[in-house]
DNA sequence: TTGAAAGCGCTAACAT
DNA sequence: ATGTTAGCGCTTTCAA
């Protein structure tokens, strides 16, 4: 210290408004020279809150591309208000005791919490109400009036469907993910496909409500998309994810069902995959940096009036038209609609090997 | 406090060996019974460390498969050693400037940053060491003796280049990237597959070192696999990572040039989309779970003895076979090989619409 | 506008 | 083995 009281530092260190113009300018003067740096445990201390808030995740995003979306885009809402961010993983359906032994949890570091968990063993809610912290559920599976950022599913695959439906397509199919995905996400997006389907006065395609054999998720999809198309006179699908789509692709890569020549395909959710397939595919996007954005909103909002809950916020798909869309005329109106299917042999040489 | 010193609260927070077990089981209780979490704040001043290690990557990492791995697999390591992982984003090509003030970086709140930054304005190693705290780099451009965890990018490309060779293959193109790409992985991965093909007597096939133009990097890649394949009897390609990959996927599934029987492909970078493709890609995976760990257990090190350099650290690739490389016998040894190329009219159904 | 001083909640050295 | 106490570096009253 150079001359002057510890207060007077801390005050132009905060932009106090009570300082003097000179005082201010022989402390920053100093503070640059000497290449001061405040100790933000101390700072936490004094101000008794952290700066900090939390985001707790499922250790598997780590191979989606869903995660590090979501965390980069609060980071940076965060970043903006002077805000840290605080990681924590937790494995899949991880139980409530697991939640509060992460490190960030289980001492007083942050002042809220954002939870990304979609396969929670117990009650999400009860269990970050036990939280004494405020906290925001991202993408939570089941129905959530308050405190939480959730996907419009149902409506991204009524989107879906009706973008096909507008394209001329009538014998639309959709196919889910397999069982093992007990996120509410899979009924309501077959639900919005039934819906669009039922508007538009046209029966759903068989299975639509029968998830995957996870075992054998391949041959499932296979033997689908074949009667899809050879008994049910299929044109388009609507399909879970973007996982999903990558694999229809290449099945219809083998069955030589050029598409989108033959077969319309469309996705309920983006991943950078979608771009980079032989045929890039149109599909509904569900910006996770925005839903990371509303997230740090809420949060911030919940931590100014504690104990209020604050209602749900949706976040919506947007169209992305690339290539997997073929637009039908003429007698689609009828039901059966689509070119003939291509010669067989036509597979012969683009069968993958191995 | 229910009737024993904050010292002893203390020493068993801090599971401490001189507390008696009577005394201790007392503690636990209260404890357990009221939720008392310490506070992590204090414990950093008291402590005068911070029990948390810094991470700063570059915000375009959120739209790869790269950056989460690293970040999940470090927070995981750390979370065993019981230490947090502070996130910073960093625009690419940031200067000096901009990495002081990060927040965690302009407050005293870490005790070593691992640096993942491949495109910076200056000299990396010079800044982080202004930073007068224990770094790390991972991955970082340009040779790094010290303190770094470097892939090996020459040698998995010139494993890339050895696994076509053995498989028969005698007619290698090498593809790389766009100019825009700056980073040394680029020259590295060029002299791996060009050392290669020199020591098995082999002449590279050309524009290996020509990066493709930014531009129109779609047609560039058609180009030179058409003229690859018609003017050099080219049966393989060595690509730069899975974003060309899956260009050069589409471009075969385009030119009907089905893969691998008339062209096998080898990537020397993996992400999840090598999976999803009709065909998945043969590659080379660089870990990034394991740079992560290596890259805590390295700044762990280096705080322990401060100011004291560590040798650089290689991360290795790994193979993974999977269904884009043939198998070439008989005539391979000649020079010229493969199949005829399939004819021109296959590809008529093939060819994406829009 | 500035200085002085009382904490914030903990750890660690010291005393017992 | 346990209690006592002096800080850790800041913010924030309260005086001046």
């Amino acid at each position: 210290m150079a001359g002057v009281g510890v207060g007077t530092v801390s005050r132009v260190l905060n932009h106090a408004p009570n300082v003097s113009r000179a005082m201010r300018e022989r402390v920053t003067k100093i503070i640059d020279a000497t290449g001061y740096r405040p100790c933000s445990a101390a700072r936490m201390l004094s101000r008794s809150h952290y700066g900090t808030i939390g985001l707790v995740s499922e250790i598997e995003v780590g191979d989606t591309f869903y995660g590090l979306s979501l965390q980069s885009s609060m980071s940076q809402s965060l970043t903006q208000e002077d805000l840290r961010l605080a990681l924590a993983f937790l494995p899949i359906d991880a139980v409530a005791a697991e939640l509060a032994r992460l490190p960030i949890l289980r001492t007083h570091s942050v002042d809220g919490v954002v939870l990304d968990l979609h396969r929670f063993a117990g009650d999400l809610v009860a269990t970050a109400a036990q939280l004494r912290l405020p906290y925001v559920l991202v993408n939570p599976s089941g129905e959530h009036k308050c405190n939480a950022i959730v996907p419009d599913d149902q409506g991204v695959a009524a989107q879906a469907t009706a973008h096909l439906l507008q394209r001329g397509h009538r014998r639309i199919a959709y196919l889910p993910t397999d069982a093992g995905v007990t996120h509410s996400s899979q009924p309501k997006r077959l639900q919005g496909y039934l819906g669009a389907m039922a508007q538009a006065g046209l029966v759903p395609l068989p299975w639509a409500a029968d998830p995957l054999p996870a075992a054998d998720f391949e041959t499932g999809i296979r033997e689908r998309v074949e009667r899809w198309t050879r008994d049910h006179g299929c044109t388009a699908i609507v399909i879970y994810n973007s996982v999903c789509t990558a694999m229809v692709v290449r099945c219809c890569y083998e069955l030589a069902m050029p598409v989108p020549a033959v077969l319309s395909l469309i996705s309920c959710d983006y991943e950078p995959t979608l771009d980079q397939l032989p045929v890039p595919v149109t599909h509904l996007k569900l910006d996770r940096r925005q839903m990371g954005e509303a997230a740090v909103e809420m949060i911030l909002a919940r931590m100014q009036q504690p104990g209020r809950d604050l209602p749900s916020q949706i976040a919506h798909g947007e169209l992305h038209e690339l290539s997997s869309v073929r637009t039908l005329r003429g007698k689609s109106e009828t039901g059966r609609a689509g070119p003939e299917h291509p010669a067989a042999e036509l597979a012969a040489g683009q069968v993958a090997a191995g």
